[in-house]
RNA sequence: GCGCGCUUAGCUCAGCGGUAGAGCAUCGCAUUCACAUUGCGAGGGCCGCAGGUUCAAAUCCUGCAGCGCGCACCA
C-alpha cells in the first residue's frame, strides 16, 4: 500500500473526528469495557471546566482539552469506564456585560430602558447564537468529550441543582443576608468577591494631618475625602497613645460634624504611619472590622457611583474631587502636617477594571466560620481537611501551602450580584417576611421559614423576588454533582463521582477548586475529586502574559488550521511540568507538525516495504531486542503518564519514533529487506509492523488524529478503532 | 511583611547523589533511495553566587542575589 507523501491534517481531521464521534465510544456507556480480575472495569471521570459559552478558543483552553484528553483517552485504552464530561459556562458579568456593550453601541440604550426580561431574552438569544462556536472549537482539538452529557451551567438541570443547593444551605443556616462592607465595582455597578479584586501598583501621596487643632493624634491616610466618614481612631493598646483610649471628641472637620472615639486595637501597628489609625467603617474592610470590634458607627458618605453623599459644598462630587477640597481646606486650617509620595496597591475589579469602593450594603452572603449543625465542623474545615489528610491530592503539590494559606484568610463570600443574567436568588419578601424557596409561597401556603434576619423592612403586599442573581461561582462550585445529574439520585451520579481528576489553571485554585470541595463536602459529603491538576499559564516565547492590548495572540485555531490539531495539542504538552508557566511558539508548533509528518512517513515506508507481512513469522534475535526495548519504552511512557509526567512521556515518544525507530531501525531493516535471507526479511515485516502499531497507540493520547488516521491502515487481523484499542502494557 | 516557584548550551527546558542532556537555533557535508515538513556530522555549558554535608553535589543542607507569582498590608 502506498500513503501520499505528506500527512494532510485539513483532510484528515475533520473526517476522523465524525468517525470518533458516530462510533459512540465517547460515551462510556458504549465501551467495551475490560473486566480487571474478575471485578467490573473501573471508572474514570473528568468534568470538563467549562469554557465561557460565548468564548472562543484561547492557548489556554487548548491546553486544557490537551491534558484531559491525553488523560481520558489513555484511560479509555486502559479498559476503563471512561468518562469525560463537556460543559459551558454562562460566565455570567462577562457576558451581560458584553451584551450590554453591543446594544449601548447599536441601540444606545442601556439595561433600564430595555427592562429585565427584555435584556435576558436578548442575553439568551446570544448565547444561543454564539455557543456553536466554542463547541466546535473543542470538536477542532480532537477531545474526546461524551456529548450525550453536555451540560450548561444555566439550563434546566443546573438551574435546579443551583437552587437546592441555595435552598438547603439556607435551611443550615448558612446562607445569611447582612449589612457588611462589601466591594462595589461601581463600573459594572456590582458586588464583587475578594479574589475579583486585582490589585494595581499606582504611585500616591500620603497625608499626615489631625482631624482639629485640639486632636491629639495626627493620622495618615491615602484618602483624605473618606476621613468624612471617620466615627474612631485605633491606637494600640499599650502604645504611646494608650491615655487617649476611652475618649471621645466632637469636631466639625471640613464641614462635617465628627464623632471621633479612640478605641484600643492589637491590630495596629505602632511602627507605621503615625501608630494611630483614622477607622472609616463604612469604606474600608479593615476598619469596619475594627470598628465592628468596638461597636463603633458606620457612617457611609460615598455612594454607589463612587459620589459622596455629604451635604453641602462636596455634595455628589467625584471622591478624586472631594479629596482636593479636603486637603485645601487642611491646608488653610494649618492641619496638614505632611504629604509623602508613596506607591500603594489600588484595588481593582477584574472583570470590569473599575476602582474598587468598599461600601457598606445589605448582601447575602455564606459563612464560612460558622459550625454546621450536626457536623460540628465549619465550610473552611470541610475545605481544608480533604486537602490535609490527603483525600484530595493537588499537584504540583506546593500548591497546597498556597491552598491552607487561602483558607486561613477567608472571609464570608459575598453571592449575590446586582446584574440580571445569572441564577436568580430564591429569596421572597413581603413586609418583613423573608421566605426561601423556589417558587413565591402561595399567601395560604405553607408558613415560610421564620425570618433569622432582624430589621426587615414591613411593606405589605405581594411577595417579590429578591432581585439579585446568585456570584456565577456559586454554579460552578456545584458543577462534579450538578453535571451529574444532582440533586437527583441518579445512576450517573452514583457511577462517576466523586470525579478522578480536576484538571485546570493554577489561576482558578481558589475562585473555583476550593469552593467546589466546599460544596461537594458540604452536600455530597463526598470530595468532588481525587486528584487536582493544576496547569500553567500559556505565555508567548519571551514570556509575557498573551493579550489583545500586546498584540502577541497565538490563536490556536489559526495554528491549527496550518498546522493541524495534533502539533497544537503536542507543542502545548512538550517541554511543560504541571504547574509551570508554558512559552509557545509558531516555531514550537511548526516542529511538531514535523513530527507529525515524520510519523505519516514511518508509517508510509512500513506500509510499503511489509506486503503480505506474516504476523506469525519467527523474530530473530535482533528483532526480538528491538521489541524488548519498545516494551520497555512502553513500561516507562505508562509510568509517566499515571505520575502525571506528560511532557516528558511526549518527549520519549518523540524520540524514540525519530531517533530510534526512524533513524535507527528503519534503516537497519532496509538492509534486511532487501537481502536473500527470507526468514530475516518476514522478521523484519513482522517486526516493523509491530513497532508501527504501537509506537500509534502509545502515541495516541498525544496526537488522536495522525495516529487513528494510520492505524486504520494498517493490515491488522482483529483490529478494532485505536481509540478503543489496548494499551500496549 | 508572609509564602511559593524559578535561575543548567544563543533560546525553550529536562535531569535532582555517581564522568553534563534534548529540541530549536548556528555551522559544515549529503541528496532522484519513506519523509527537504529530510539525512549525517560539528561547535557550544566554572548547571546564579558563597559556604556546608559526602569518597562523590547541577542534584542534599544553609545563606545571599536576581527574576516571576500568590496572599496580606497599603492608617
Amino acid at each position: 500500500m502506498e500513503l501520499p507523501k505528506n500527512y494532510n491534517h485539513l483532510e484528515t481531521e475533520g473526517r476522523i473526528y465524525k468517525l470518533w464521534e458516530e462510533s459512540g465510544f465517547f460515551n462510556p456507556d458504549n465501551l467495551p469495557l475490560r473486566r480487571a480480575q474478575g471485578k467490573p472495569a473501573k471508572t474514570f471521570s473528568i468534568v470538563l471546566p467549562p469554557p465561557n459559552v460565548t468564548g472562543i478558543l484561547h492557548m489556554g483552553s487548548a491546553l486544557m482539552l490537551a491534558l484531559e484528553d491525553i488523560m481520558i483517552r489513555y484511560q479509555r485504552m486502559r479498559g476503563k469506564r471512561a468518562l469525560w464530561l463537556p460543559g459551558t459556562d454562562s460566565a455570567a458579568i462577562a457576558t451581560q456585560a458584553r451584551v450590554e456593550k453591543d446594544i449601548h453601541k447599536k441601540e444606545g440604550e442601556n439595561r433600564h430602558d430595555l427592562g429585565r426580561e427584555e435584556l435576558l431574552k436578548r442575553i439568551d438569544k446570544f448565547v444561543e447564537e454564539n455557543k456553536a462556536t466554542i463547541l466546535s472549537q473543542i470538536r477542532a482539538m480532537g477531545a474526546s468529550v461524551d456529548w450525550s452529557r453536555y451540560a450548561y451551567t444555566m439550563d434546566e438541570k443546573r438551574y435546579k441543582a443551583v437552587m437546592t443547593a441555595f435552598v438547603r444551605m439556607y435551611e443550615a443556616d448558612l446562607i445569611y443576608r447582612g449589612n457588611r462592607v462589601v466591594n462595589w465595582d461601581p463600573k459594572g455597578q456590582t458586588t464583587i468577591s475578594d479574589d475579583e479584586i486585582v490589585y494595581e501598583e499606582r504611585p500616591a501621596k500620603l497625608y499626615t494631618f489631625r482631624y482639629g487643632k485640639d486632636f491629639p493624634i495626627p493620622i495618615a491616610t491615602t484618602r483624605p475625602e473618606t476621613k468624612l466618614g471617620d466615627t474612631g481612631v485605633a491606637v494600640h493598646p499599650e502604645g504611646k497613645y494608650k491615655k487617649y483610649i476611652g475618649q471621645e471628641f466632637n469636631l466639625e472637620f471640613c464641614g462635617e460634624k465628627l464623632n471621633i472615639k479612640i478605641v484600643g486595637d492589637e491590630s495596629v501597628d505602632q511602627e507605621f504611619g503615625t501608630g494611630a489609625v483614622g477607622l472609616t467603617p463604612a469604606h474600608s474592610m479593615i476598619d469596619w472590622e475594627i470598628g465592628q470590634r468596638h461597636g463603633l458607627a458606620v457612617k457611609q458618605i460615598i455612594n454607589e457611583y463612587a459620589r459622596m453623599t455629604v451635604d453641602g459644598e462636596m455634595k455628589d462630587k467625584k471622591t478624586t474631587e472631594a479629596r482636593e477640597i479636603v486637603i485645601d481646606w487642611l491646608k488653610k486650617q494649618g492641619l496638614l502636617e505632611k504629604e509623602e509620595s508613596i506607591t500603594q496597591n489600588v484595588a481593582t475589579a477584574e472583570r470590569t477594571g473599575g476602582i474598587v469602593e468598599p461600601l457598606p450594603k445589605l448582601q447575602w452572603f455564606i459563612t464560612v466560620n460558622k459550625e454546621i449543625g450536626g457536623r460540628g465542623k465549619t465550610l473552611k474545615d470541610l475545605m481544608r481537611e480533604p486537602v490535609a489528610n490527603g483525600d484530595i491530592r493537588i499537584i504540583p503539590e506546593h500548591y497546597s501551602k498556597t491552598y491552607f494559606h487561602w483558607i486561613d484568610n477567608l472571609r464570608d463570600w459575598c453571592i449575590s450580584r446586582q446584574i440580571w443574567f445569572g441564577h436568580r436568588i430564591p429569596i421572597w419578601y413581603k413586609g418583613d417576611e423573608i421566605y426561601c424557596g423556589v417558587e413565591a409561597p402561595k399567601d395560604d401556603g405553607p408558613a415560610p421559614l421564620p425570618d433569622r434576619q432582624a430589621g426587615a423592612k414591613a411593606s405589605a403586599g405581594k411577595w417579590e423576588q429578591d432581585p439579585d442573581v446568585l456570584d456565577t461561582w456559586f454554579s460552578s462550585a456545584l458543577w462534579t454533582f450538578s453535571t451529574l445529574g444532582w440533586p437527583e439520585k441518579t445512576a450517573d451520579l452514583k457511577t462517576y463521582h466523586p470525579t478522578d481528576i480536576l484538571e485546570t489553571g493554577y489561576d482558578i485554585l481558589f475562585f473555583w477548586v476550593a469552593r467546589m470541595i466546599m460544596m461537594s463536602e458540604f452536600h455530597l459529603q463526598q470530595v468532588p475529586f481525587r486528584t487536582v491538576y493544576l496547569h500553567g499559564l500559556v505565555r508567548d516565547e519571551k514570556g509575557q502574559k498573551i493579550s489583545k492590548s500586546l498584540g502577541n495572540n497565538i490563536d490556536p485555531l489559526e495554528m491549527m488550521r496550518k498546522y493541524g490539531a495534533d502539533a497544537v495539542r503536542v507543542s502545548l504538552i512538550a517541554g511543560t511540568a504541571a504547574g509551570t508557566d508554558i512559552k509557545i511558539s509558531e516555531h514550537k508548533i511548526r516542529g511538531y507538525r514535523n513530527f507529525s509528518n515524520k510519523i505519516w512517513n514511518t508509517a508510509r515506508f512500513v506500509l510499503m516495504s511489509t506486503d503480505n507481512v506474516n504476523m506469525e513469522a519467527e523474530l530473530t534475535a535482533e528483532d526480538r531486542m528491538i521489541m524488548d526495548e519498545l516494551g520497555a519504552l512502553s513500561v516507562e511512557v505508562t509510568k509517566d503518564i499515571e505520575e502525571y509526567r506528560f511532557y516528558l512521556a511526549a518527549e520519549k515518544l518523540y524520540h524514540y519514533v525519530w531517533h530510534t525507530f526512524a533513524d535507527k531501525i528503519l534503516e537497519e531493516a532496509k538492509v534486511k529487506l532487501a537481502g536473500k535471507d527470507a526468514k530475516v526479511k518476514a522478521s523484519a515485516q513482522r517486526m516493523l509492523m509491530e513497532v508501527l502499531a504501537t509506537c500509534l497507540k502509545l502515541l495516541h493520547p498525544f496526537m488522536p488524529f495522525v495516529t487513528e488516521e494510520l492505524y486504520g491502515k494498517l493490515p491488522l487481523s482483529g483490529k478494532k478503532m485505536l481509540m478503543i484499542e489496548s494499551w500496549p502494557t
